[in-house]
RNA sequence: GGGGACGUAGCUUAGCUGGCUUAAAGCGCUGCCCUGUCACGGCAGAGAUCGAGGGUUCGAAUCCCUUCGUCCCCGCCA
């Protein structure tokens, strides 16, 4: 009787049956008359072939080989790279479909250049090695699939074509044939419909969601992406918060040799900055930011005594561990970093005991001062410390930036740890210094603190003003944002006044949320995670374009479709646009 | 829009302070040899207008300018 298997099923439990067996070529040997080929499936499983005589395939080749499963000789069976104690002599071996000369080795497509490998990406997805990550990105979706659905949650797809609202990014717009002149946009995210939802009364609901955003692209944003998406009516932030650690630790359970400590830390905005310089601290390693204002404006130093003496200036800095063997040029790099950065300059002081500095700067300061900065920073002798003196956010930003570029530098962010933590009371508004008005930091549907709107909307000042908005951050990268909306028409009303948008203004742009809300809108929030990004992070890869099947590439090209590419005049006319 | 890196056989790279290069190596490819190999081994061979264009020079892969392409970062990403 005739039986197909996969290889990877072949085990030797089958010796002895005859089998037939279908994939790829994978190595071809040729031993004087005895050949043997690796046989190939979709998981990447190799099965050792024995094929006779037969020699008219190569690799690459789709075949199909029909033979029997017999044990390996003795002396052989111990084989790392194909299944070790069996393998198939063959009877027949058949060419399905062969293979073109190979633009690149499949096994060794990860060393390709990039651009070879998305344009013939089909074989590069042939190696195993990247294949992996899509079967991970499989699995991963379904289990977000059952966890929520355990939870009583409900996937509902939203439209992709669907409303410009010139907020945010850059839309990609799509033109209306019937409607000749207008035009859909691609959704940047579901976040009206979601919220729609939750006025339908679907009090939960969730969507793996592609989302587009016309922006530059970068290795860990590309113009389409996945979220999942997430909406829960009549929620606080613990509710949400449960829920996603919940989903999380399911996935990570999904991949051997992980577990996941829940809850997960949480740190505000205020606290992120000041300690860590950013608003996605990366918790793996310490290097936190100390404030050492008072301590060196006693000093002599000319340059820190203006910037504390100008009001709202700071002294700050951080400790680079083993840092004090650093090179005239490295420190030059350091400094260079800096100011591109936006400092104004950068400190630097080689620890050289438990209470003395070595740096060109180090006269100004007495040697109480040293003592009391070495102290500060648990600086041990061998050790670097960097100071910045400018105005308190722009310090904290620097320092943030610096304290990430020299732990790269230094290597010393360890490695395969996934250190989660949610970002909670980021700001409402941020002043925009070219329109000279407030924006919604988050969205403007994002829900205030409301003690702090209470308290700083009346004295207008809204710099002040905490949000109920969100990030989670895994290993220094945002990976989920979400925030409690607004569920009250007239706080509503005074957020778009705020933000500078007439009640006609927002009517053309949301007033269709606008109006569901007058229905009867129950309090709600959600959150939505970047899948692609966390999957490149549980991964270990550098690009998301690692987890994306048919990734574009820098330019927003897809090397292998050519898309985008132009149309022609008759599609043109039928839409009624002109190309200039 | 700005800053940086890269571009040399099908692939990965070396050479690049100008001439010892008739551009080199590994992998892959082609042919021959080998009956237990699995990163097989041995022998032989094909394969490159050094991304493109221009310039400097007696002489350019190498220096200069322009241009194209890819990648990384800043801006941008409510």
């Amino acid at each position: 009787m005739l039986r197909t298997h996969t290889c990877g099923e072949l085990t030797e439990k089958n010796i002895g049956q005859t089998v037939t067996l279908c994939g790829w070529v994978d190595t071809v040997r040729d031993h004087g008359g005895l050949v043997f080929m690796d046989l190939r499936d979709r998981y990447g499983k190799t099965q050792l072939v024995r094929s006779g005589a037969v020699t008219d395939y190569k690799s690459e080749d789709c075949v199909q080989v029909t033979g029997t499963v017999r044990a390996r000789p003795k002396g052989t069976e111990n084989l790392k790279l194909v299944t070790g104690k069996i393998e198939v002599a063959s009877d027949a071996v058949k060419v399905l479909s062969a293979g073109a000369p190979l633009p690149f080795e499949v096994q060794k497509s990860r060393q390709t250049n990039e651009d070879l490998r998305l344009q013939y990406r089909y074989l590069d997805l042939r190696n195993p090695d990247v294949q992996k990550n899509l079967f991970t990105r499989h699995r991963v979706c379904q289990t977000i699939r059952r966890v929520l659905d355990k939870r009583d949650f409900i996937e509902v797809e939203t439209p992709i074509l669907t409303k410009s609202t010139p907020e945010g990014a850059r839309d990609y717009l799509v033109p209306s044939r019937v409607n000749q002149g207008e035009f859909f946009a691609l959704p940047q995210s579901p976040q009206l419909f979601k919220q729609i939802l939750m006025v339908s009364g679907f009090d939960r609901y969730f969507q793996i969601a592609k989302c587009f955003r016309d922006e530059d692209l970068r290795a860990d944003r590309q113009p389409e992406f996945t979220q999942l998406d997430m909406e829960m009516s009549f929620l606080e932030e613990d509710d949400l918060f449960g829920v996603v650690e919940e989903t999380l630790k399911e996935i990570l359970k999904d991949t051997p040799g992980l577990s996941l400590k829940t809850p997960f830390p949480r740190l505000t905005y205020q606290e992120a900055m000041n300690r860590f310089g950013s608003d996605k601290p990366d918790l793996r390693f310490g290097m936190e930011i100390k404030e050492v204002g008072t301590m060196v404006g006693k000093s002599e130093f000319k340059i820190f005594e203006d910037v504390i003496a100008a009001g709202g200036g700071v002294v700050a800095g951080i400790c680079l561990s083993g840092g004090g063997d650093i090179s005239r040029k490295d420190i030059d790099g350091l400094i260079e970093f800096s100011k591109a950065e936006g400092a104004s300059g950068l400190a630097y002081f080689k620890v050289t005991s438990a209470s003395a500095l070595d740096s060109p700067i180090a006269k100004f300061f007495p040697a109480v001062s040293q003592a009391e900065l070495v102290n500060l920073f648990g600086a041990k002798p061998g050790d670097l410390l960097l100071l910045i003196a400018d105005q308190k956010p722009k310090t904290l930003k620097v320092l943030g930036a610096l304290r990430l570029h020299a732990a790269k530098w230094k290597n010393i962010i360890p490695g395969g740890v996934f250190n989660f933590s949610w970002v909670t009371d980021f700001p409402l508004f941020k002043y925009n210094e070219e329109e000279k008005r407030w924006d919604s930091e988050h969205h403007p549907f994002t829900a205030p603190n409301e003690a702090d709107w209470k308290k700083f909307k009346p004295s207008g000042e809204f710099g002040k003003i905490r949000s109920r908005a969100y990030d989670l951050v895994l290993n220094g990268s945002e990976i989920a944002s979400g925030s409690v909306r607004i569920h009250d028409e007239a706080l509503q009303k005074e957020i778009f006044e705020t933000i500078g948008l007439n009640a006609k203004e927002a009517a053309a742009r949301f007033g269709f949320l606008l109006k569901a809300f007058e229905f009867g809108a129950p309090p709600h929030g959600g959150i939505a995670l970047g899948i692609d990004r966390i999957l490149a992070i549980l991964l270990g890869l550098d690009s998301i374009r690692e987890v994306i099947a048919f990734p574009k590439n820098q330019k927003a090209v897809c090397p292998m479709t050519g898309a985008p590419s132009p149309v022609s005049d008759r599609q043109l006319k039928e839409l009624g646009i002109k190309i200039r």
